[in-house]
DNA sequence: ACCCATAGTTAGTATATTCTAACTGTAATT
DNA sequence: AATTACAGTTAGAATATACTAACTATGGGT
């Protein structure tokens, strides 16, 4: 099969979506903001931080305050673009929130941009 | 927890969906079959027979024929069916083949019950 | 009988992701 | 100042998945 995704790191994306949220909720985004967040421990956050700052998609200040780089806040855009999209699609085809947005989590990581697009596009005409 | 959130074991799902596939287009489906089929190396696809086996998702004779159980009859047909309607709607969409299938076979693995009854009732009441 | 191709297994490696537990550092409270 | 709380890091483990390399076993062709 071939490799069309450059990154398939579902946890990356998962991670700078989160953090791309939270900078909407809070004055600024800290390790421990995004554990309780997204339900992990601390040390897999700590991880994970270390590996966005490695690939460039985070800064990290000396008072631990993160922020998006514009590689990080596109993949985070991208990302949150589909969360919603399939959120509110599959909602209102009658799934329930929870399994809408459970749903969301999943395929916003794995569908391309061409499907993502189609998609949209075949929702929007016949709405 | 229902049948969907089960099994959130991809990789088997992909097997045991191309053992069926091979299955359809064989005589006898052997390691060695699923290895050119999925493009795993033996050793791989060794150690996941030896899971499925495990799992109770197949049953393998001396000679080395591997078949469905009803447990991975069921799960590979399930797999099958997301996947070759994936597939066709995305196609139908205008979304190049190749990436249609490839989408599909992502999709397929993560997506619950509930959000594919509401899809597939959707297209087919567009068509 | 011998060699070789084919099929399958096993051992050990690698990556990705999360965990627990222990540690460091800093700020706040008594 | 000492204790406590909070934030972050590191080490070591677990799971899942695939890999390479080496091994076993079997069957054909010469």
């Amino acid at each position: 099969m071939a490799d069309n995704n450059m990154t398939h790191n579902e946890s990356a994306e998962d991670y700078l979506e989160n953090i791309l949220i939270l900078s909407k909720k809070l004055p600024v985004v800290r390790a421990v903001d995004i554990c309780n967040e997204m339900g992990f421990k601390k040390s897999s956050v700590s991880i994970a931080m270390k590996n966005l700052r490695e690939k460039g998609h985070i800064t990290v200040t000396d008072a631990g305050f993160i922020s998006l780089t514009p590689s990080g806040r596109h993949i985070a855009e991208m990302t949150y673009e589909r969360h919603e999209f399939f959120t509110e699609w599959l909602s209102s085809l009658g799934v329930p929130t929870e399994i809408a947005a459970e749903d969301a989590c999943k395929i916003e990581h794995v569908i391309s941009i061409e499907s993502f697009d189609a998609i949209k596009k075949y929702v929007g005409n016949i709405k």
